[in-house]
DNA sequence: CGAATCTCAGGCGAACTGATATGC
DNA sequence: CGCATATCAGTTGGCCTGAGATTC
């Protein structure tokens, strides 16, 4: 019978794996996982607040800000300031930025055709799904 | 339709927001999230060698070592040399060791509980066949 | 000899804590 | 006022690389 610790023990182990192939791509081009993180996040939606990439990234504050001006010295990103509340940062991705994040992405591809292989399509929904239904639980979690 | 990078996001996401709570509830306790791992390895197979451990909790010699060391130090593992090849340790549980384990494993009790809530039986199943095809896809990648 | 197991030193990415300035 | 956003300094856990001693 599965239980929540088998849950946890095959999300840990799976993690690693990926996690540890990933970053040894990156690091082959010179960036870090946080690094391509947020590129991707910001690929999705620009102009977000570090606030929120904070939030998406499930990272903190402290290393999102030291991240970001690592990314504004190497020109990948740019900080505005926000129109209505003078306290937050616009975050922006630049056309080097952009760039940069497509050819990273395309550098985790075979790795990432990998972590599907082993599923069809319905399997991949659900499998997606359900590591949702875990976040959902998880915030709940953090709350209560 | 869900792609490689979707599963990739999912799992790191999953996997962090768990890790951060369990990290917090060990913590009260004064264990580190790998401090428990090997205890909960060696509550599964007592007696194996460092590398085996270092291989199941997917993590490296070096952190493996020094968390051993801090182990042994609190009474909560012992290393014996082996056998037949003298230059592995066996690393064996102590009673301490078994009884903190359950301990830490109750007070985790509650957060697993929530990682399960989300399932019924059939998909617990499934989810976690699925988190351990991408184990093995991984450890496939990691060769190949 | 090469290969495997463990030890050791040093460095680093990334998370955490706690405090502070500023604007809502 | 409390609350939120971001900054700053310092610390820590855990992973990495690269070297070595010893034994298979």
């Amino acid at each position: 019978m599965t239980t929540g610790r088998d849950i946890a023990r095959g999300l840990r182990t799976a993690y690693m794996l990926m996690h540890r192939q990933t970053q040894s791509l990156l690091a082959g081009y010179g960036f870090t996982a946080v690094q391509y993180v947020l590129l991707a996040l910001l690929k999705i939606e620009d102009g977000i607040t570090q606030q929120e990439l904070t939030r998406r990234a499930s990272s903190d504050p402290n290393t999102v800000r030291a991240t970001l001006l690592l990314l504004e010295r190497h020109g990948m990103v740019v900080r505005r300031s926000h129109k209505t509340d003078r306290r937050a940062w616009r975050i922006l991705l630049t056309d080097k930025g952009r760039r940069t994040y497509s050819k990273l992405s395309a550098a985790l591809k075979p790795l990432q055709d990998a972590l599907l292989s082993s599923f069809n399509a319905e399997e991949a929904d659900t499998l997606v799904a359900n590591l949702n239904h875990i976040v959902e639980a998880m915030r709940r979690w953090e709350q209560g």
